[in-house]
DNA sequence: TTTATTAGTTCACAATGTAAACCATTTGAT
DNA sequence: ATCAAATGGTTTACATTGTGAACTAATAAA
């Protein structure tokens, strides 16, 4: 009888908590003049002002088209700046702004405090264990996505 | 060093790997002439005929204008119907329409197999401490997104 | 030197989340 | 019984997001 629950799909848990997270995140940021795009922010910065956004795509996980979005949503509010690759004029590299790497301090104390608040109450043996699971139905799924057709 | 990995916030793979879950359950699907509310025919369908939209939006953890969309959608493909409820007008109770039955049994084996592609690899210790962690972080921070303000 | 790829941009469309205004019906208070 | 408030559902509107296609400019391959 309790086969319901063992029916009910995970990928809708995974996608709602997912969102959860991030709408608690974005509550602790509300100070901040931006409302999305946090973690381009600290990626770029990993980047030392090398990260192209094809790269960016990849390590987000997302298209093209979503990167030029989110390029331009941080370039207008003065975090973010395309400087042209010498080597590949094709390229745009992205950098950050002092104004970014003000609040870059803020952004990741946020993520640890929302990552916290999602970990309450388990031990750190629970907490790896289920990023480690995490992890592998993850890569489940995204091999067999593309191995689907 | 791998603190980065530490950093990376769990709600961007949390929402990536239920997108990939779901876009893996609608490739399985594609025979069908609709491609989402899979579950949520489920659920009309555990209703037997007394489900409201407004407990279903409860029981989808979405708003009602959602629902509206939703139910219009399946009911414009010939598988749900809205019916007014005897007891009180206001509300429409949702059946299923024998065309939605008879998928029904290829949407759960989908979501079955869909899973199995998931778990790939745990054992069955871990695919249970893992829905039970994700349950407690799911109440964690929704209990969170409430008490926020 | 053509041709094919690659990086990035733009356009277009559908799905989704969210908020607000709105009906109709029912409930509660007086 | 009546009137106000709450509820179930619908509609409108707007922003975000995912996806695909067409496109430019620049580089790599033939």
């Amino acid at each position: 009888m309790e086969k319901i629950q063992n029916i009910q799909p995970i990928g809708r848990i995974l996608s709602h908590t997912g969102r959860s997270f991030l709408q608690l995140l974005n509550e602790k940021l509300n100070y901040l003049d931006i409302e999305r795009s946090y973690y381009a922010l600290i990626l770029i910065d990993l980047g030392h002002g090398e990260l192209t956004q094809t790269e960016l795509a990849c390590q987000l996980e997302t298209d093209k088209v979503s990167i030029v979005r989110i390029v331009d949503y941080l370039a207008a509010k003065g975090y973010v700046k395309r400087v042209k690759s010498a080597v590949d004029g094709r390229k745009y590299c992205l950098t950050l702004t002092g104004k970014a790497k003000k609040i870059l301090p803020g952004i990741k104390k946020s993520m640890e405090e929302v990552t916290a608040v999602a970990y309450n109450g388990l031990t750190e043996l629970q907490q790896t264990e289920f990023i480690s699971i995490l992890g592998i139905i993850k890569d489940n799924l995204s091999k067999a996505n593309n191995t689907g057709s």
